[in-house]
DNA sequence: ATCCGCGTGACACGGATTTGACACCTTCTT
DNA sequence: AAGAAGGTGTCAAATCCGTGTCACGCGGAT
């Protein structure tokens, strides 16, 4: 399930949202200062940031601000006092994906939360423009995928993780990330699901091409980094 | 870059949704009042225009109303507070292209407006140019649809469908999209409409020709790729 | 009233997805 | 260094799901 994190200086106000999150069955990660915030976010990579706009040390703008210098992709909700129409605007500004006014109710939270994090999905795929490396060359769009100028046939599977891979070339993503972003935050499988499609990807992309794309991190993950096959001569 | 006209009364949102657009390389035109907003939409032609349903003077919808008058392509995108279901619809009434709810995110506003600039290209391709591919020929203007120079008689939503898919060849397209396209924004209805009228237009159009124009691609939705029937060359 | 286009539901088929079994490999332990 | 333990590659079999297909009912147009 997803993991959030919860920047909010309010004891009170942070803990009753942690234990609805946690309810709810989300994974929730807290911190009450902007500068805990940012760390964490860095430490934890959350699939989701609620963000209170007052905060101690850094303000919510600036830590949004931050945060989006380091992740392009994690969805922000960004809460704030009633009726302050001008933070409103200064926080989507800055890549806040969503707004929810002071005082909000858990259900309107979890909806946001949901609703977010189900966009956070399908956008990644539908967004991203032609990715060209190595012989390997996809079209989102289209829907297309060709090594070495040869089309590749793949299913929706195979080529959600090909891009999600692909887009972010040296990260390691780990399974639960794959799946959370693939398959959606409510799959629940076993891990050879995933390394069954990472497979039939491989034999797909990778006979017909000069390059090994896909690299197993073992214990975290898989990895996107082409790297020229070649006679091993060590 | 395309220029986008803004009508909003609220200086703060004005000035912000401005910023973002010129930061996103848009050319930008705004107006304070449904009055100005009138008077621009005439002078400066706009690619699209994006409409707060609250306005002094003239309302949105009046607005939306009276552009509709003498420019039927340009993109609307009607702006108002959250959740008036019946604003909604009666925007979709008026000529309105697609409905935004406040609060939203710069993001979201961006990724609506290529979408609507897109779709109004596809628009504008219709309004001109025949389209011809493999023995397919379709005359949008005149609603005309031959195959091998026979005419075939489609129904207006096997047309639309049919042009839609047609006029952006190897693009693949969603239900989401084709529901919103063909049917409009406000539709909720089961998939299987769309497949029977997919299959239907299949039947018209694939039956007495030679190739294969419409392509299914499992879990996504539909692509226009002629195809010649004989050879299976993929 | 009749016709025609539209939307929905039922059914079946085939491909996509998932699972499980086994072999192999990596890392940790002693 | 060697074995243990757990992670991963491999692939076939089982299951699931999406879609093709088409008949039917509704409602607006003629």
């Amino acid at each position: 399930m997803a993991k959030i994190l919860v920047v909010e200086d309010d004891r009170v106000l942070r803990e009753t949202v942690e234990y609805n999150l946690r309810a709810a069955g989300f994974g929730v990660v807290t911190a009450a200062t902007g500068d805990e915030g940012l760390k964490a976010c860095a430490a934890e990579r959350p699939d989701l940031i609620l963000l209170d706009v007052l905060l101690p040390e850094i303000d919510g703008f600036r830590l949004c601000d931050e945060v989006r210098k380091t992740n392009q992709d994690v969805p922000i909700i960004m809460v704030t006092a009633l009726g302050s129409e001008e933070d409103k605007l200064r926080g989507f500004s800055l890549g806040a994906d969503d707004y929810l006014t002071k005082p909000f109710s858990m259900k309107e939270l979890l909806a946001r939360i949901r609703a977010n994090l189900k966009r956070a999905k399908v956008e990644a795929i539908r967004e991203s423009a032609v990715i060209e490396i190595g012989d390997l060359r996809v079209d989102p769009s289209r829907f297309a995928v060709t090594v070495a100028d040869r089309p590749v046939r793949l299913t929706v599977k195979e080529f959600q993780l090909l891009v999600l891979l692909a887009s972010h070339p040296e990260d390691v993503f780990d399974r639960r990330v794959l799946s959370d972003k693939v398959w959606g935050y409510d799959f629940v499988g076993s891990s050879r699901t995933i390394d069954s499609h990472v497979w039939k990807l491989r034999t797909k992309i990778e006979s017909e091409s000069s390059y090994r794309y896909i690299h197993t991190v073992v214990g975290l993950g898989y990895q996107f980094r082409p790297e020229a096959k070649h006679e091993h001569s060590e």
